[in-house]
DNA sequence: TCTATATTTCGCCATATAACGAATTATAGA
DNA sequence: TCTATAATTCGTTATATGGCGAAATATAGA
């Protein structure tokens, strides 16, 4: 039951679910995910560990970096068909497509310059990357 | 997304996955629910509200009493999938089993005798129904 | 070894929510 | 109409949780 309710309460917040279809398709580093979402870098460590004991992503450190996955064939069969659910009930919706659309843009941005501090997005200023920045609020 | 929102809330808790688990078999009115799980009616209502409003559930109101029972084929086809993945994966849970079975005994008692106050179970006391009791906490 | 930095952990605050009892509403039956 | 009562709504309290920044941890590279 307490496992079950680890997957449901991972899944009972909009953050987790776009994170979690943006896993769908292909592996992202934490300083990915920060931009995808744009939340404090601690917000979405959480985020990660509560996904992660859910056991509805994988993480393999490499180096400084921390790469998470949807979790694969080996995962439990509730995990499995939850990620199945919420794929099928949300892959339409509006707001995970431009989420899409967004990740798109960032997975186009090397990651040295993406993970530094000095180049994040959005938050104090009208930045440089304005191509960029126009692409992703748009 | 937020009525995918509302369902995987609905489900972020222990009660409500008893709740839906114990309409599995049948229908059944407020006054069981609340004898099942031991709770103030005024929490099982809220129970039963959240329930409905993520559509899992449906409600008929006959005279004083409230029958809910699980979504039917017309529920939309994300609460019919998350209703049978819940199933599935709850089904053979040993919590699940025991309401199953303190349930059996709840649907013997004449729902008269059952909704009235003065007769209700556990709370205060080693009441009259003794042979009701005994089954119940086995 | 020392520095920079990606991520996590910790402590705090604000908000959400589960639980209850009291009050209210709706309905059956006297 | 009046009373009893099943269920809901409302107000309160306790706990859980999302968010952040600061501090700690781990690792790459100088």
């Amino acid at each position: 039951m307490y496992e079950f309710l680890n997957i449901t309460k991972a899944l009972a917040e909009e953050n987790r679910l776009r994170i979690l279809l943006a896993l769908d398709a292909q592996e992202l580093c934490v300083c990915q995910i920060i931009e995808l979402l744009e939340l404090a870098p601690s917000t979405v460590s959480k985020h990660m560990s509560v996904l992660r004991q859910a056991r509805l992503i994988d993480g393999r450190k490499d180096g400084r970096w921390m790469y998470f996955r949807l979790a694969d064939e080996n995962a439990p069969i509730e995990v499995k068909e939850a990620i199945a659910w919420v794929k099928k009930s949300l892959t339409e919706n509006e707001r995970i497509r431009e989420d899409a659309r967004r990740l798109k843009e960032i997975l186009k941005i090397d990651r040295e310059v993406l993970c530094s501090q000095k180049s994040r997005s959005s938050e104090y200023e009208t930045n440089q990357d304005t191509e960029i920045c126009v692409e992703l609020d748009s």
